[in-house]
DNA sequence: AAAATAAATGAACACTGTTTAAAATCTAAG
DNA sequence: CTTAGATTTTAAACAGTGTTCATTTATTTT
């Protein structure tokens, strides 16, 4: 008996339509001006069948942004060749700011906004997978620069933090729009000049 | 006749009022939380008549996130009489993080929120001038610091933003709950010590 | 064909920011 | 002291929000 079987599959097509036209919703007008009426009106449902798929908007957000995470750690993944593990972690670097600059509203929703935090808070008591898994990688690859002896006198942990810190400091001012009214003039360049910048830095360490 | 000079003055105590009443709300329930009614029922005043003091929603919480600056500033002027420029910079990140972890809400409205940045861009045509002096008393200090034979091979526009981002960062990824789901063994130290790895770096530079 | 199960709906609830015509209050001139 | 004018304040309305739930519709099993 396939029905079961079928029932369950047209359930998750249906929810992923949900998460299309949400996604499409969201990076046309943003998490809060997409109402989850627009995204019934998109998939000609109603409001309501909605609630059926997801306990609440916070969770549909929350399985957008793991979509988010999967590209990301798939162009990390990408440099896993580079011989040297501080090649590596600049070549980490670069793919996190283009990631963040070409996708600012996922890069937003991923590491700014509120709403996937709140929804782990409700559920999972603590535990954000997503974001664990990159940082651990980040981690991994501080701890093979340390090995080949850069960094001394540092503590891998908080310098993991630092390095993160860093990278989502520059992106999050300019995704924020701090920058264009402080910079107004070298707005597009500033985040690739501090980049650089901040490479000189890491090497001269 | 002192009788429009008396109105003039209730005026401006309504909007004292105003303010206060949605900063003490917001500082309990956060910006998207506070509503309009809410403040108008705080002050026993209608709704409506709010809108007589101030423009929207967001030009009170512009209105707030300037005072958040004032203090800010003051902090940061209190450590002009540090001698050497290097230990006025690595104060000023000091100061910075802990006014960022001490007055966490309020660190959310001038470097995260969007709410003043939308105010700013529908009024005064990209003028920012609470984050413009903040931020230029960074790249003064960090003319001093390179003055004296600090961070060579360095362009100072750009390394002011690199430092700006990476204290921002720190506290930005702490505020919006991505430390204690990634970090949560030491969640209320991981910033400090951040911070300790980053003056090494800058000793060192 | 009838009973049981699952899915979808529309109306309702309690909110939100904002506008506006009307009412209330206060000031200034006659 | 009254009346005309200017402010200030209000209540009601508009169009929207997330969410819940009894009812209806559709599908599957007996």
């Amino acid at each position: 008996m396939g029905i079961a079987e079928r029932k369950e599959r047209e359930k998750e097509e249906l929810r992923e339509q949900i998460l299309t036209a949400a996604k499409s919703l969201f990076l046309k007008k943003g998490v809060e001006k997409t109402s989850i009426r627009n995204i019934a009106d998109l998939i000609e449902y109603s409001p309501g069948s909605i609630y059926h798929y997801f306990k609440d908007k916070d969770e549909i957000f929350y399985s957008l942004h793991q979509g988010g995470f999967q590209q990301l750690m798939s162009r990390m993944l990408a440099i896993n060749d580079l011989p040297h593990p501080l090649d590596r972690l600049k070549a980490m670097g670069s793919i996190y700011v283009h990631f963040a600059l070409e996708n600012p509203d996922m890069y937003d929703l991923m590491f700014i906004k509120e709403a996937p935090l709140d929804h782990v808070a409700r559920t999972k008591a603590l535990q954000w997978n997503e974001g664990e898994a990159t940082f651990k990688f980040l981690r991994s690859t501080l701890k093979e620069c340390m090995a080949e002896g850069h960094f001394q006198g540092h503590e891998e942990e908080a310098l993991s933090f630092l390095i993160w810190s860093t990278v989502h400091g520059m992106v999050s001012l300019n995704i924020r729009r701090r920058c264009e009214v402080v910079l107004a003039d070298r707005q597009d360049t500033i985040v690739k000049d501090g980049l650089d910048s901040f490479f000189t830095i890491l090497d001269r360490l």
